[in-house]
DNA sequence: AAGGTTACTTACTAAAAAGTATGTATCGCA
DNA sequence: TGCGATACATACTTTTTAGTAAGTAACCTT
């Protein structure tokens, strides 16, 4: 598999690719918490635990721009807005979900390891 | 899910685990090339494009120290050391083979987009 | 004695990702 | 008039990851 182009920007093989959507440390979290449900800023700040205003932020502006999340702003005050997954976000859940059932099996084998 | 320790490391969530695995640039086509077969440091070298001597020889490590892949040195000079994966690693790359799939296909919309 | 081959190691730099702290806008309400 | 609520934005620092360049060890062959 040759490089290729993607929004812009080289990579060097699809996971490469996969891995900089969903991968660092925010944007699986954010992800799974609107996996079913819309959700008000607020309130993924208090579900993340660890989670910074930047952080939240940009990552969520990274999700809307790569189309797996979008925005709903209400024009209130104090304000208002709704992160929902797009159809797209959707379908990534689903390999999110793999790759976290991954991680839940190797952290079984981890505690049934040390007795 | 709360906060856990894998190895001495906290985690904030399985994905974050997986991805810490597998994740970065180099770590996914090294585990690749060795889908079914044992290869060479310098034959790795050689066909991962881009890769530099530092970030084959830590990747490798790691991979080792993870129980991804085992090494064996022969003792001739000038050297020879050749690396496959270890059970552990042919399971993870079932997982690696969905990520990559998953890849292909946005690749492929992607292209199917631009006329 | 010098050069070739292979699998590294080391030192240093640059770029990317994440963390910390503080500030801002708006409007209703006390 | 000042405070509270909410969803951000901005500046700066630290940490992590990756890239560049050069060097080393060992033995065989010429």
């Amino acid at each position: 598999m040759p490089d290729f182009i993607y929004n812009g920007k080289i990579y060097y093989n699809p996971v490469q690719l996969v891995m900089e959507q969903i991968g660092g440390t925010w944007k699986a979290p954010i992800l799974w918490r609107l996996k079913d449900q819309t959700m008000r800023y607020g309130e993924l700040r208090k579900d993340i635990p660890h989670i910074s205003d930047k952080m939240l932020t940009t990552q969520l502006r990274e999700l809307e721009d790569d189309g797996y999340i979008s925005r709903k702003v209400y024009a209130v005050v104090p304000p208002k807005t709704e992160y929902s997954l797009t159809t797209q976000g959707k379908e990534i859940i689903e390999l999110i979900t793999t790759i976290r059932n991954y991680g839940l099996k190797m952290i079984e084998k981890q505690e049934s390891s040390k007795k």
